[in-house]
RNA sequence: GGGCCUGUAGCUCAAUUGGUUAGAGCAGAGCGCUCAUAACGCUUUGGUUGGGGGUUCGAGUCCCUCCGGGCCUACCA
């Protein structure tokens, strides 16, 4: 039994996310969780809501509410939608939690004695109405270069060009419009990553079968131009961790907070002593994951991410945790995705393009867009989302596939046998050969699920429930019912056993389907079948079971229609 | 501009990393079955692997080039 540590990027606090951010980081970790705990092994789960930055403070003035009463409803809606989605986190936590304040601040206190930290002196735009200091792209003007309009701060749209935000013609805020702009000098903290490039480096050189999409950034980064830059750690922001505090090796950054890159990987460290004080335990419980030097060294700890997350996941975290000195569990395998995109296009937020967490749920239940999602899964490049292929793909896979089979097994059972698992009869060779197809997928199926290979498993997992089919077919239990009932009988407690089979190794796809099934077959065993033989004989003659409802309603053209036009874009 | 990824059947994707005749699912066609959510099973049509050139006994895979799609490019997170 091996302990197993999984982090989900952390989804940023200001709305609801939308199914490309699922399927980029929380619904392959939970499916890897959930495996990894269905065969044995100890599993901590960890995700947060990230909840600081320029958004966050936009976000909560535009509903007029406090910033920490915003990020507090809104953690309490993805917490919702977490569960909505059955997401199997051990913890979810804030990353303006208390601990992740500590931690933050004790980390880079750390990195400030091994002189990791260096105070520079920059200027920045400040906006009077605003009352802030505005991030480059929140600064918009005419480009140079081209005369677009729009042009951004930090690059034109227009025309690609890299902008410094002082080369806009007619600045003027993002968020409010305003001209009164101001260069101020501020002074800000920045992690000397650099002298950390060759560790980093070799440390990168080290990993063996990372994703080519996880590399290659990383490489990218470490050696574009001059190689890997320095990096501010800190913002003039009023909503974060406090960059001034008891113990801090320097002085003057009152009234600064840490930027929110640098504190967000924290809080997955963080998040898991908020695990550790939710259960009562001590320190030692949460450190056991996280420190070598405390019981972690036999962890293994891979990260789930969208590509946009890979740098500082790569680079700046690692060189937070090496720069500390202090020795804290790196990440052993990053998993990181290309994009979910919206039939044609991006999903977009502000357009209302798109599919939404909370707008998915009261459409289907979870188990469609969890099928749907990881079976079509961006592993090697960005995938796309169309209506008509969600549907026939829930279709045919979850209503036909396999609903259908449990449906068409139970009925036949119920009409002929009644509702308890038949006795009698003896099975022979197809039974065997069943057994064994049954053995090689599952083989198949649990080296794609360890290997992370997420499309691959979901294929293989259907490929085991269409032996069901198969065998059925050729079993004909209808058929011999009429000449050979007791062989029907051994035909049919086989099968019912297949279905409970089915629902325990379907788990970590579609948990609320299985569990339904389990309920129906009237089972609570979730043992991880190891012995096929043995696994179809777990329902003895004389169980009792019920006919379950249908599993999966199919999704009608109508419906397939409807939701077309209503996501369609023009909110 | 630079870097990276990608292009395989009408659609969504595989192809053990250079090795027989490029495979699955869906869609299409035909047959079978009648337990079942008009479900299931079997058979089958369909590809000059984006175009061109090269290396090799052998290329979807490696190299060059052109065309198309996408991502990143460090102050959004």
């Amino acid at each position: 039994m091996a302990r197993i540590l999984i982090t989900s990027a952390l989804p940023y606090i200001n709305g609801i996310k939308h199914l490309g951010n699922l399927v980029g980081s929380q619904l392959p970790a939970d499916l890897y969780a959930r495996y990894m705990r269905a065969r044995g092994h100890e599993v901590m789960f960890i995700c947060a809501t990230d909840e600081h930055g320029t958004p966050a403070e936009l976000a909560a003035a535009k509903t007029g509410e406090p910033v920490d009463a915003y990020c507090a409803r809104m953690h309490a809606v993805q917490t919702d939608l977490a569960h909505g989605f059955a997401l199997s986190f051990d913890h979810y936590g804030r990353s303006s939690s208390a601990r992740n304040h500590a931690l933050t601040q004790h980390l880079a206190a750390k990195l400030g004695e091994a002189g990791l930290i260096e105070e520079i002196a920059e200027k920045q735009v400040y906006s009077h109405t605003d009352g802030r200091f505005l991030p480059d792209r929140y600064i918009e003007g005419t480009c140079p270069a081209c005369g677009y309009e729009r042009a951004r701060g930090d690059q034109c749209e227009n025309c690609t060009k890299q902008l410094d935000p002082t080369d806009l013609i007619n600045p003027r805020s993002a968020i409010s419009g305003a001209t009164d702009l101001e260069v101020r000098e501020t002074k800000h903290l920045y992690l000397r990553q650099s002298k950390l490039r060759d560790t980093l480096d070799q440390w990168i050189d080290r990993q063996q079968g990372w994703p080519v999409l996880t590399t290659s950034i990383a490489k990218k980064w470490l050696h574009d131009g001059d190689g890997l830059r320095d990096r501010g750690i800190t913002r003039d922001l009023d909503w974060g961790v406090p960059v001034q505090f008891d113990g801090a090796p320097w002085q003057g950054m009152d009234g600064k907070v840490f930027y929110v890159w640098f504190d967000a990987p924290i809080e997955y460290i963080a998040a898991t002593a908020e695990w550790a004080d939710r259960h009562g335990l001590d320190d030692s419980a949460w450190r056991r994951w996280w420190r070598t030097d405390e019981g972690a060294d036999d962890v293994r700890y891979v990260q789930f991410m969208g590509k946009d997350n890979v740098p500082f996941h790569t680079l700046s975290f690692p060189a937070t945790l090496i720069g500390s000195g202090e020795p804290w569990k790196l990440v052993d395998y990053i998993k990181s995705f290309n994009y979910l995109n919206y039939d044609g296009g991006q999903f977009s937020t502000s357009l209302g393009r798109g599919v939404f967490m909370d707008q998915a749920l009261s459409l289907l239940p979870a188990d469609y867009w969890r099928w749907w999602l990881l079976s079509h899964a961006p592993e090697n490049s960005d995938a796309e989302f169309t209506w008509e292929n969600f549907q026939t793909s829930v279709n045919k896979d979850l209503a036909d596939v396999l609903g259908n089979l449990v449906s068409r097994v139970t009925k036949f059972c119920r009409s002929k046998f009644g509702e308890s698992v038949p006795e009698g009869g003896a099975t022979g060779p197809r039974e065997a050969q069943l057994v064994a197809d049954l053995t090689t997928r599952l083989h198949a199926y649990a080296g794609h699920m360890e290997a992370m290979d997420i499309r691959k498993s979901a294929a293989e997992l259907r490929a085991l429930w269409v032996l069901g089919n198969e065998y059925l077919q050729e079993a004909a239990p209808w058929s011999s019912f009429k000449t050979d009932p007791d062989l029907a009988a051994a035909q049919i407690r086989l099968a019912l056993n297949l279905i409970r089979f089915y629902a325990v190794i379907s788990q970590p796809f579609i948990p609320e389907a299985s569990a339904r099934i389990m309920a129906a077959m009237n089972s609570d065993d979730w043992s991880w079948p190891t012995d096929v033989a043995q696994a179809l004989d777990r329902l003895p003659a004389g169980h009792a079971f019920a006919v379950p409802d249908v599993l999966f309603a199919k999704i009608t053209d109508e419906q397939r229609a409807d939701w077309e036009t209503q996501f369609s874009g023009q909110r």
